[in-house]
DNA sequence: TATTAATATCGAAAAAATACGATATATTAA
DNA sequence: TTAATATATCGTATTTTTTCGATATTAATA
């Protein structure tokens, strides 16, 4: 656990709100062509719920995926992202402790 | 209490080692002219203990004070600097419930 | 009153983060 | 094979953060 990482992820609105949308995607998108969200959430989807540029988005996805607190998968074309909840508790345990 | 402002003020390894001396003074520091840390600890203290400028030091510690983590008392010609326990303790709270 | 000491603020340089458009890569579809 | 789609990466401009030295401010001391 890389908490300087961490905290740095957490330190931008738009990748706190990236896993505010991950948390629960049914709430802000609809099950289409990537499937239902049990992979995960398809970069496009999220890309397109922030009101940023794909390039951007994407880069915001992979500071958060080099701190630890999401995961990616492929398949096929798609990249799914998922919430690493097991890294989320450490570190709020960790916060809970050390802060 | 500003979520944003207390992210961003955590993403510096600096202000977080400030609020770990805060924590427990009497481990890095010895009681002298500032007197005891009943009142927090003054600032040239904190400002010794970083490797950096006595003006980069000063304005750490108001980054925390702007994001409520940190209280500033003005004794004479002292700044005494103490966490602000309560808020971090809302803080906690809120990421476990919102992360 | 003049000097020293503690702290804050100012202005600017350097470094890091954010953002974009363009392009590359990889996969699927025609 | 060619075209289309999804995503990642590159180069760069802009903004924000970090840092410094110099200076201002305030309080205590000689």
């Amino acid at each position: 656990m890389d908490v300087d990482l961490i905290f740095k992820a957490l330190a931008n609105p738009t990748r706190r709100q990236i896993l505010e949308w991950l948390k629960a995607p049914e709430q802000f998108l609809s099950i289409d062509e990537c499937g239902d969200f049990k992979r995960g959430v398809c970069a496009g989807h999220i890309e397109r719920l922030g009101n940023l540029s794909q390039s951007t988005m994407s880069n915001h996805l992979s500071v958060l995926q080099q701190a630890g607190l999401i995961r990616a998968e492929k398949y096929g074309q798609w990249s799914y992202f998922s919430r690493n909840e097991a890294l989320i508790q450490q570190y709020v345990e960790y916060l809970k402790h050390s802060l």
